[in-house]
DNA sequence: CATGAATGAGATTTCATTCAT
DNA sequence: AATGAATGAAATCTCATTCAT
């Protein structure tokens, strides 16, 4: 399920010298191409923070934008793991709700790159861009049309309320998270739960 | 429509042939940097999409950036009076509600460029983008401040609730006018309303 | 005829100045291809003997192959020019075929870079390259069916005699032209025409 | 067939593997050399099509260089010996002729990248290049001076007419054997030699 | 004001060759 | 002998900006 399905690797290493390079490069990109965003950032400046000649790159990557997708694609289902994975055992709607904003805020505390790459991705590749969020929006959706039938929530249109949820999550992260570096005070929190759990009440 | 504010232009021309030749270039920016980001963009590109020799460009623009940043507040006062000239006469808080998202999304209808202009801002000069968004968030505070001032609404935490209602907007827009190129069905703005409505009622 | 109508130019100058540029760039790109051949020339070599910054060169070509490409178109007008112009008066078909022949040794101890340059052809851009000797056979060609349809020659097949003595003139043209950087002796010409004198006899 | 004069080889490998390989990279970069020329065959490509690792090209060869002089030197001797061959025991100067030229087409049929590679080593060793040619001109020389001295032939001028002959056959193998890629009608063979043998006549 | 030529720094990418295993 | 990773120099090309006319 994971990025070593990424076909677009020109060779996958076959030492294990290889592998930690490969990993070493992938781990600057990541630093590189937060920083600057996809344009500035220079291949010179991720093979020197990786410690490694010019010329490895390309041992690795075809190309500067493979480099990326391959970045984007394993954010993006890093943050999918974390955020189901906090899911856990939660069964109420809300709870789930209020758990799985709190793991997206963790996650992208670490990688605060994320927002920035995936934000570039729009100007790289559209196509990755669109499929980052619509794949999160379909998590929302499944959960949402699941908690409807099962006549938690009001019966309403569930793609709306996704990209909605979405949204909100993402700009509260944005303002709190990746402007002011730290885990949104719980007043946000609960000012959000509530919110959400009004909106979306019968 | 545009206040002059912009310092960092040259000097604004003084003939009107000058003020046709400085508007050309913009549109042609407003164009290009929509189409291939601010780095792709390029001044060649530019002034030939607006029939100008290339050193005309640095007869009203000191370089690149400056057109840029010129662009980004032009986009993002027209947006502002457009959301403000729509609240109207209008009184209660979730008509004006209603009303803004609706012009905010026939604006950006117009602009589809500004999504994306505003997205590259992130990694063109950061205070920009965030003054972007946060000036849009404070006509939020203000109009849910007076809501809850007069009991209208739910004493909500005003600064969690507007970030939240904007990135809404922002993911709606993207959702539906950015990438199906067109109005929000009315069962999209419904169900964001009633969402609203409910989430923020007393 | 000649080479203003390669529409491969990236745009033709249009100051003096500029075709001023541009000449000095094509003299220098003639030098360097041909000491060096297409791959080792380098555009950093070219320029710095035109005396221009490596960018000019962008300014007329749009790559390096068009460059070359250009080079070959001219070089291969200006040598059909030469032997057709040398050709005069004469009428016979054997003094016109002397001529020539001498004529094309003169040009090419003008151009010794001809040679490689066309040679390189073959790898840059095949057609361009059998162009040029179709090209030249064609004049061949013409000159032999002419000649015997006035019965001045034997009925042989003008294509085969044309691509022989293309091949023999090519090959007199390496051995002492190129290589020993002089005019054949008179003694080779003779011997050559005697060749042909009594190969093509009725 | 191929003498092992070579000297600029490493070491002749001593193992029957080890020659197995040497092999199959020398077919490899016959082929390789051939389609792409001598700057843009690389050692990735070569090892790649002889399904060995990169590494392995410097075992037998100390660089690129070095396995094409070899290639070069094989195909001329190869030439050479096919050539010699097909005299057989034919007597008549212009019998032997014949026949060298036919054995030329067909061993140019069979090596079509000969051509490619001889005017490529123009460029990679100006030498090599030269005495390809001059070696062939010695076959030639040697045949012509016996028949001019048997009273066979005219008393012409025995280089000029061996670097004609060169390049009459070199031309035709180019437009018939290695551009159609067949052997050239029998037309074209009849009014070669007849032309030859008019010629060459006392 | 406008034009278009000139500049040169910097970016991506390729590749022969060396080296550790 | 063989492998595959690592290296770094060099090449092509782009482009913001400056300048002469």
């Amino acid at each position: 399920m994971n990025q070593l399905s990424s076909s677009e690797s020109k060779s996958l290493p076959k030492t294990a010298r290889g592998r930690r390079t490969r990993e070493k490069i992938l781990a600057a990109a990541e630093q590189v191409f937060g920083e600057l965003g996809y344009e500035r950032a220079s291949i010179v400046e991720i093979t020197q923070r990786a410690s490694v000649a010019q010329g490895s790159f390309y041992t690795y990557f075809p190309n500067k934008q493979a480099a990326f997708t391959e970045l984007v694609r394993s954010l993006s289902d890093g943050l999918r793991a974390a955020v189901t994975a906090a899911a856990g055992t939660e069964t109420s709607r809300l709870a789930v709700e209020r758990r799985s904003l709190i793991a997206f805020f963790n996650f992208i505390l670490e990688h605060k790159s994320l927002y920035r790459i995936v934000r570039q991705a729009e100007f790289v590749d559209e196509e990755l861009y669109r499929d980052y969020y619509r794949r999160i929006a379909q998590g929302y959706v499944r959960g949402l049309r699941q908690a409807v039938d099962a006549g938690e929530l009001a019966d309403l249109d569930v793609d709306t309320v996704a990209w909605s949820l979405m949204g909100m999550a993402d700009f509260l992260g944005m303002r709190w998270v990746l402007w002011e570096d730290q885990l949104p005070p719980d007043s946000v929190i609960d000012t959000a739960m509530r919110f959400v759990r009004d909106g979306l009440a019968r």
